[in-house]
RNA sequence: UGGGGCGUCGUCAAGCGGUAAGACACAGGAUUUUGGUUCCUGCAUUCGGAGGUUCGAAUCCUCCCGCCCCAGCCA
């Protein structure tokens, strides 16, 4: 049976909000957002971030906005909007008619700042940027404060009002917030609101030449949004006291709180946006949903379920450790999951042929076949059998160890769902390979094991050469070679260079000759595979999910 | 270096003063017409280190060590 995520899990923000239960916060009224920037795709770790929002909203009967941070014009599109859309659904989610833009707040977050500005505890600073960097101080000696921070209300009203009219230049002022240039947290020395930015904007367009900043629209967007628990990332502890100082100035009431948690890296891979973007501006990968790219509509493509995702992100826990996460436990729970639900064929990937000497020519059987050895419910296939037939060339060597089960000079082996062959002899190509075995099979062996009670150890795959449909399969391996990738600066340096194999000579059995792109099967003894979008008719493309555990592999690898 | 965080098995992670959950990984074994699945079994006398408080400490106190984040008009 699939294992539903579990809806009650435990972690340290479910305690804070638990507790604020209890005392009776926000009137019980739970109300999270995931707010991605549209600048990217997301990928696994964002991941997180959406079953954790959406997973506390479902668990206290409280919801979830998707919000789209949209502050900074700079390389945010609606490509990436609509992705993000996509993907968030994808991954099992909903958020009703609660899709929101910082962006809408635009005008409303403009007036918090005029009102920020009438209180005295924003002004409008004309330093410029390199000033204000000067000025901000160091970690040890504080900062100084700017000339203009003195500057009369009216003056500053009258200068905001023209920074928005477009009467300045880019960078000629900006409004920053009256706190303390001394404060020992850096983000306190008058952190800069609103700066001049003649970029369109792909919603607003070219309407406002003022944007504010990140501290300034998160924490309002938060409160005019109704966001009981704010959940980001640890990068962002140092900016709450920003958060709460803004919201204590212009929010009255119930407010939002922000609690962070670590962010999560995998192993073997790059989750920052700006590698990732790398990774396909340069083409290491084919594009964002590169089944071999970290992102959820990568991750979509290569098969991978989200079920298996949701269940991922359940089992890592929320926490605020610094993390390296082993990408083997998200193949763990693709393969939970696939193993539960895909149906099992047959497909050989490197091709070897065998003729069955003793079977009549031109005589074909069809065998019944079980679609899934647990799941009786998930019915039969009709398998065509003939005299000859295409195996794996891993399930045959001319000289194999000891505890190899499978063919080789002298043995016999069964095919599976078929009968028991014996060796007989082989042919070889003038550069010494082996083309091609010549085999004998017992007819009383289809539905049994051999009369005399002779122990056969091996089962094999196979394919009947007649009805076989070629596929071209594309197995997949870890995007970069080693485990940190994410902190080296050369990354591309570490890239995988074996990441994608495409095996063009490979063959599926005939009952897969209809299939349809995203259906996914476990191909008998080597994995879970998926149809790829480029597949066309009578041409199916196949990408490997994730390999089936190998015993074999490890024990025969590990000598 | 100032500030903010974090240190429990190879990797995650419970634990909230009463004597170290669980998962993955790993190692054995059983069943098996997938060397798959499933099922058993093993896997931290010890919680970054050193002191202290206590009948009792991973949990409280002190000091030390290590790692991460912050000096964008990015988020």
């Amino acid at each position: 049976m699939t294992q539903p995520v579990n809806l009650n899990q435990n972690d340290f923000i479910r305690d804070i909000i638990e507790e604020g239960l209890r005392e009776n916060k926000h009137e019980g009224r739970i109300a999270t957002r995931f707010p991605p920037e549209p600048n990217g795709y997301i990928h696994i770790g964002h991941a997180k971030s959406v079953c954790l929002n959406f997973g506390i909203a479902a668990q206290y009967h409280g919801t979830c906005n998707l919000r789209m941070d949209d502050t900074d014009p700079m390389g945010e599109s609606m490509e990436y909007v609509e992705s993000i859309i996509r993907d968030v659904r994808w991954l099992g989610f909903d958020w009703g008619d609660r899709l929101f833009y910082a962006s809408d707040n635009f005008e409303k977050l403009y007036d918090f700042a005029v009102e920020l500005i009438k209180t005295g505890n924003a002004y409008v600073c004309s330093l410029s940027a390199d000033e204000v960097r000067e000025s901000r101080g160091t970690f040890t000696e504080a900062g100084k404060e700017s000339p203009y921070r003195n500057r009369s209300v009216e003056e500053n009203l009258d200068l905001f009002v023209r920074m928005r009219q477009g009467e300045f230049a880019d960078g000629a002022h900006t409004l920053r917030a009256k706190i303390d240039m001394t404060s020992p947290n850096i983000v306190m020395r008058d952190p800069v609101l609103y700066r001049i930015k003649r970029e369109p904007h792909y919603r607003t367009g070219d309407k406002w030449v003022i944007y504010p900043m990140y501290d300034f629209a998160h924490c309002l967007s938060d409160a005019l949004e109704g966001i009981t628990h704010s959940i980001c990332t640890l990068e962002f502890e140092n900016n709450r006291p920003l958060y709460d100082w803004i919201v204590e100035k212009l929010i009255e009431g119930n407010r939002p709180r922000q609690i962070e948690f670590a962010r999560l890296n995998l192993s073997y891979t790059v989750l920052s946006k700006r590698r990732l973007i790398e990774l396909v501006k340069k083409n290491y990968v084919r594009g964002w949903d590169d089944p071999r790219m970290p992102t959820v509509t990568g991750m979509h493509r290569r098969g991978y379920t989200p079920e298996a995702i949701r269940n991922f992100c359940a089992e890592i826990g929320v926490a605020k450790n610094d993390n390296l996460i082993d990408v083997s436990l998200l193949e763990h729970c693709v393969r939970e999951d696939l193993n539960e639900k895909s149906l099992r064929v047959m497909c050989v990937l490197r091709p070897l042929k065998v003729v069955i000497d003793n079977y009549p020519e031109g005589r074909s059987e069809q065998f019944e076949c079980q679609n899934h050895p647990q799941r009786p419910e998930l019915g039969s296939r009709q398998v065509p059998f003939s005299r000859v037939l295409y195996i794996e060339r891993d399930d045959f060597m001319e000289d194999p160890p000891k505890k190899y089960h499978r063919l080789g000079p002298g043995r016999e082996v069964r095919l599976r769902n078929a009968y028991v062959i014996k060796y007989e002899s082989m042919v070889k190509n003038e550069d010494g390979e082996v083309v091609e075995l010549h085999c004998t099979y017992d007819p009383t062996t289809q539905n049994g094991p051999p009369a005399d009670g002779r122990k056969v150890q091996g089962v094999i795959h196979w394919v009947s050469a007649q009805d076989a449909l070629p596929a071209e399969v594309r197995l997949y391996d870890r995007l970069f070679s080693i485990q940190d990738p994410g902190g080296e600066e050369e990354f591309l340096q570490y890239l995988n260079p074996d990441s994608l194999e495409i095996l063009n000579t490979s063959y599926v059995e005939a009952s897969l000759k209809d299939v349809v792109p995203g259906s996914q099967y476990q191909f008998e003894r080597l994995g879970y595979f998926c149809v790829d979008p480029d597949a066309e008719p009578g041409k199916p493309v196949f990408n490997r999910v994730v390999a089936l555990r190998d015993s074999w592999a490890r024990m025969a690898g590990g000598k």
